[in-house]
DNA sequence: TCGTTTCATCGCAAAGATACGATTAATTAT
DNA sequence: ATAATTAATCGTATCTTTGCGATGAAACGA
């Protein structure tokens, strides 16, 4: 298979899920690194400071866009990434409430 | 290839990527929200309240044990999982430092 | 003791993820 | 106009993930 059944999942644990699944490659943590340090990034500057081909950068660049976690604009022939903050606030929130539970399994057990 | 280059990657953005990859399939949002609710959890308990095969069920458990994300007791026959408390706690600062950033990119772009 | 329950593991199949080089389209510089 | 830069996309190879049924091993019950 490979495919996961996300309709027996609630549209939460979906959510919380896919904005994970962005954050789950250390490549991408990085380009986030960058984005957040910067403020913005022309895509070329990303290509430099890490060490993968130039196309495989995008592609990591195309998920968290379809994550909705950055967007670019296009300037020119270069084009410019920054965070987008509607979505980063929502994955915030998610996760942080998520992690924020009380995870305290009393004297019960382990 | 289908193989992640660890290696040309900080530790701190490693360790952030295997948290998020570890909670970044709705299956294991929910297992870990069973085990949040009822602060602890019998292996069975979770195939019941889940519809996915026991054999799913028991490969998600050793991807979030793996993580370090949770630990579990054997009770006989039956095995109790629940939150792995040092290890949450450390996702949590983790992520929340991370996801904390500000990401206020002014008046220059997007 | 023998069957049952419980859970991990194995083997498999389908799909997805990761990475790269090559190509393409658009803009910019000469 | 021509060449160079920039970034997306395509094609490809390989590894990983997801999911299931079947099998195994350990503990429990009758």
């Amino acid at each position: 298979m490979g495919v996961t059944k996300t309709d027996i999942f609630s549209r939460e644990d979906n959510l919380l899920a896919r904005f994970a699944k962005a954050l789950g490659h250390p490549a991408r943590i990085a380009i986030l690194r960058l984005l957040v340090q910067r403020q913005a990034c022309i895509c070329g500057d990303i290509v430099d400071e890490i060490p993968l081909a130039q196309s495989t950068i995008s592609q990591h660049l195309k998920e968290l866009k379809a994550a909705g976690l950055i967007k670019g604009e296009i300037e020119g022939a270069k084009v410019c990434y920054c965070i987008d903050e509607t979505a980063w606030e929502v994955a915030k929130a998610a996760l942080g409430t998520f992690l924020d539970s009380n995870t305290d399994c009393g004297a019960n057990c382990c």
